[in-house]
Parts: C-alpha cells; sequence; structure tokens
DNA sequence: CGTTATTTAAAACGCTTGTTTAAACTGAGC
DNA sequence: GCTCAGTTTAAACAAGCGTTTTAAATAACG
C-alpha cells in the first residue's frame, strides 16, 4: 500500500471520528505509520487532504447516485420514498469500495457541514452539482405541488437530519443497542431515517 | 456591565458564529474588552465557561418548557404539531432576556451537538432531564401508535434536523433573501420547521 | 553504473492555543 | 490611613498545531 492510500485510509476514519478541525495531521501520520511531513508532500496541505478525502468518495458515488435518480424519474407513480430508497443502493454501495465505508462517508458529511465554517458545502455543491439537481427533479416529480420555496427548506431540513443523524451514528447505534438490545448497522440507519425525511418533504403546505 | 457578563456575552456570540473549538479566549476577551486571564479567574477553564454559557440559558428556558409541554398535554386532541409549537413561544422569549437570544441560543446547541464530541449533549440530558421527559410524553399523547424504539429514532432525527438547521441559520436566511427575495427571521425559520418534524414524527411505522 | 527524480526522515520553524504566575491595582471595613 | 480580600493586569509558560527545510535513502532510467 502507497504512502499516499496510508494517509487517506487513516485520514478518513480519524476525519469521521473526530472532526476535521479536531484531528491533527501527527495523529494521522502516527497512525498511518508514515512521517508527518508525507502529508505536504503529497497533498499540499491538510485542507487538499480533507478535499481528497472526500473526492475519494464522491467520485464513486455521484455517477452511481445520479443515475440512479434518473431512473426512479421513470415511474410514473413516483412517491418520495421511492426517490429517498434511491440513495440506499448506492450509499451501500460503498461498502464494497472500502470497510466501513457507508457510515465514514455519511459521517465525513456531517463533519464537513458543520466543521470549517461551509467551505465543505461549498466544495460539494459546486464541484457535484449533478447529484443536487437530478435529486431536486426526483423530488419535483414526486410532489409537483410543492414551491421552490418550500423545496428549498425542506430540503435544507433533510440535509440536516441526515448529516446530524450519520455524524452521530456510531453513538445512536450504541445507545440502540443498550436500550432495546437491538444491534444495528448504518443500513438499518438508512433505512429508519426514509420515513421520516419522505413523511417531512411530503407535509402538508402549511395555511399561513 | 460586570467583567463576567462581558466575558459571558461576548463568548455567547462567538461560540454561536464560529463553533467552541473555532473560538479563542483570546478572542472572546478581546471582544469583551478584558484582560485574557479574566476568563480562567473567573470561570476556570474553557469548558466551564461553555457550561456557563450554556446554563444561562437552559435556566431561563428549561422552566418555561417544561411548564408549556405539561400544558398542551390538557388537550385532549393533541396533534404533534402542537407539542411542535408549545416550543414557539418560550424559544422566542429569549429574545427579551438578550438581543439574538432565539437565534444564539438555538446556534450554540447545534454547536454543542457536532463539536466536542458529546460532551455538551451528556450536559444536557443529565442536567436538564426534565424537558426531554415531558416533552416524550407529550408526543406519546400526540401519537400513542408510536413505539418507543420509533421514537427513540424520530426524536433524534428531530433533534438533527433542529439543530442543523439552527447552527446553519444565518446562512440559510441569507440564501433565502438572494434566491427568493424574503426577508426573514430566526421565528420564521421556526414557524417553517414544524410541520417538517411534525410529519416526520408522525410518519406511518414502515411495514418491516 | 551513474545520474536524476522521487520518496522518506528528522528537526526545526513560527504561530496559536489554554493556562499559570506574580505583581499591581481597587475599594470597602476597621 | 492601613489592611486585606477581590480583582485586574502584563508577561510568560508548556504544549500542540500546520508547515518548511535540510539531508539521507530509495527507485527509475538512460
Amino acid at each position: 500500500m502507497s504512502t499516499k492510500n496510508k494517509i487517506l485510509d487513516a485520514a478518513e476514519s480519524l476525519f469521521a471520528d473526530k472532526g476535521f478541525n479536531g484531528t491533527s495531521l501527527r495523529e494521522i501520520t502516527s497512525q498511518a505509520e508514515v512521517n508527518l511531513a508525507a502529508v505536504n508532500y503529497h497533498f499540499g496541505s491538510k485542507k487538499e487532504l480533507i478535499k481528497a478525502v472526500m473526492s475519494r468518495y464522491m467520485n464513486e458515488l455521484s455517477p452511481r447516485l445520479e443515475s440512479a435518480l434518473v431512473d426512479i424519474c421513470n415511474n410514473d407513480e413516483l412517491t418520495l420514498v421511492d426517490v429517498f430508497s434511491a440513495f440506499i443502493e448506492p450509499l451501500l454501495s460503498l461498502n464494497d469500495f472500502k470497510d466501513n465505508g457507508t457510515s465514514n462517508f455519511l459521517q465525513l458529511l456531517g463533519r464537513g457541514y458543520t466543521d470549517s465554517q461551509g467551505f465543505l458545502r461549498w466544495f460539494l455543491t459546486t464541484q457535484y452539482p449533478g447529484v443536487i439537481d437530478n435529486f431536486v427533479l426526483a423530488v419535483q416529480k414526486a410532489y409537483p405541488e410543492l414551491g421552490a420555496e418550500e423545496m428549498f427548506w425542506r430540503l435544507h431540513f433533510t440535509m440536516g437530519t441526515v448529516v446530524f443523524t450519520m455524524s452521530s451514528s456510531d453513538a445512536l447505534i450504541d445507545i440502540a443497542k443498550s436500550d432495546f438490545e437491538r444491534d444495528l448497522q448504518i443500513s438499518d440507519v438508512i433505512r429508519n431515517v426514509i420515513p421520516y425525511v419522505a413523511a417531512g418533504v411530503g407535509a402538508p403546505m402549511p395555511v399561513l
């Protein structure tokens, strides 16, 4: 395994666990068993390393996600549950790509939205606009009555639900185990959240 | 104004803006126009300062919230929208307590759940269990069919929605202004999120 | 083989962090 | 007026941070 990949793997799991700000380069290189200077040699800076970690996943995920979203739009009785369910298979495929891939990626996504004052938000929305566009199209087809402004808010609420849930998914799974004696995986959490966000996005328009 | 309160005020707005980890004591004391050492003199440590900032709000909010939740339980046709709407008045009352109180507090809550690896989560759930208990009771009354395990998940999803939305509420309000030419307040965001979380919590039980 | 480019290694840099120290100041009570 | 606790101040501390530098080791190639 190359030094570069050792760094990426260590950075990925540490970032997912403790956030971007909360993880030092020294922790990363020590877990990766490489020299501290290797990070700046291979990636230039910590910021670029963060981007590289995210890109590795997004490049894998975004084409699958886009085509899944395009596919379901052929369904003539598309429901919001269908739309959100389209995320399941692409997300879980990250587990084949890498151990704990799904969990790590979703936690990274959560970290990225709350750490670092939104630079990762900018990165994702500008680098991978196709996913968002196709997602909005699918939601529009499943719930045409939803206006643009309501859509804007509810998609952000959904992002919040998912991102927050996933960034604390380890803790939640632990609690579920001790309180309900249930041994859950990240895939169970995903399946659990879908009825919630589908109902939220599909909520009746409030009478103002 | 006392040094102690000058520190609390400065810390509050900086923490809300940039997170707990992202704000240094030097930024706080310089905005508060007090000496750096005053923080450790009056509060002992940064961690205790964080607790003090949160406590100032929670001590104001939690009794109002508890009594509001107890009150609505007298309603015999209680809906989930009623339950979540019970939060509006207590939350907005923080604006009387202090300028931008509502917004600051909700952002702090969001920061607390994602920064600092859950120590604030522990602090809130152990120091203010009455709020959570009464909230769970109200939800149970409004939606008795919801099992304990589903309740657990959906309340965490709701926490995620609210916490994430509020920690980025400034950015969202800005976008709403530029994209839809709407001049929104934090109270509008609160009112916007209620139908969403009420529908999410009230989603039909998934057929397993 | 020798030379060039790439990669690793150790050490130090400059800076920021939270915290502590020790001295100076302040204001009430005797 | 002096005392002494409470408070504020400036300065320094030790530790950690991301990054850079220098030199040594390794790999690639003509």
